[in-house]
DNA sequence: GTCTATAGTTTGATAGAC
DNA sequence: GTCTATCAAACTATAGAC
């Protein structure tokens, strides 16, 4: 509140643009390809000039930089991954299916945050802050459902992300691979799940 | 041997020429990237112009296709999916390591093959052949092991990929994912192996 | 704040001399 | 079979008018 009513009017009207140009990116990538991303064509998309583009940001990786922590946080929404030890299955059940669906319904959104493939570009720490507390809560949410040993993390990711992978890959929009996420989630708990009787 | 002692050895020195571009594209799409090949660098590095690379390939497409093929026929190398129903854990075992060691040891070779990333490029045929053969060679071996399950070939796709996505996305070079393999292929039979006892 | 104009590169590909 | 020369096009980015 520290701004005069209209720099805030401004700047406000400032971001709604950026979100604009960040939506038309969304789709052109859909469209194109995350390397088929093209300035003019984004800028014509907005009913700009390339140049104007510049305006709001400063390269084309500024670009790709918003789109990683958008696309971040949108994983991050999965907040759902609050698990209890008498709800485990159905939490992670819930979890799996919910990161699968949104992971595979954007296949750009998925090469951009789960694959090194853009040429020269690495996320900005900011952009990769959603992804590192997504990481967290989910640590943090296998400790409270009694999932401790210290793999657990990775071979959850790694189930899910072959899942998706193979998806976009190999049936693209269709459910081939996502009829296997109740049997993935099944496996993992029975490797990883908490133990009824001692060791 | 229809061919003329002369236009035999032409031709010999002509594939050998294609073999040596191609391993120099390999060796430098390992260092600017998959998408990052040019042809200018390309020629440079077997010490010709970029013109000349047309004598031996109709376009970058085309070296993208040999590169393909190669990178299956290389997969394809792993002969020992022969699976017996008595060594079964041990067979698996080796097969995906094999599959594991081999598909990580290249970045570049790895998002060829298993990802849809090369803007408008798309595997002929010929080049896709000898994939389509080791995924036959697959699934005739999980049958001769008793793994009959219609889905055991996609999970199986599914535990491998995500490891060395993983693996190449979140640890290059290590063996954080490789450690898991063993974890991964014994999950995999407890819930596609053969049963001991009837249904 | 958006534009025109353009700089400066890089790219894949072709024509034609040698 | 390799070259020089070049085309035609795309790209990111900047300068400066309005």
């Amino acid at each position: 509140m520290l701004e005069t009513p209209k720099s805030d009017r401004v700047s406000r009207r400032r971001e709604a643009t950026k979100a604009e140009i960040l939506g038309a990116a969304w789709d052109l990538v859909g469209e194109v390809g995350l390397a088929g991303l093209s300035l003019r064509d984004l800028a014509a998309r907005v009913g700009m000039r390339a140049p104007s583009l510049y305006q709001y940001f400063d390269s084309k990786h500024a670009i790709y930089d918003a789109m990683f922590q958008q696309a971040a946080q949108d994983m991050l929404e999965i907040r759902s991954v609050e698990v209890a030890p008498a709800t485990l299955r159905a939490d992670l059940l819930r979890a799996a299916h919910q990161f699968f669906d949104l992971a595979t319904a954007n296949a750009a959104r998925a090469q951009l945050l789960f694959q090194r493939t853009l040429p020269g570009f690495e996320p900005s720490p900011a952009a990769y802050a959603p992804a590192t507390e997504l990481i967290n809560r989910l640590q943090q949410a296998f400790i409270n459902g009694g999932i401790t040993h210290p793999d657990a993390l990775d071979a959850w990711t790694s189930l899910l992300s072959g899942l998706v992978n193979q998806q976009l890959a190999n049936d693209p929009g269709g459910d081939r691979y996502k009829r296997l996420v109740d049997r993935f989630v099944d496996m993992f708990l029975a490797d990883f799940g908490p133990k009824k009787k001692g060791k």
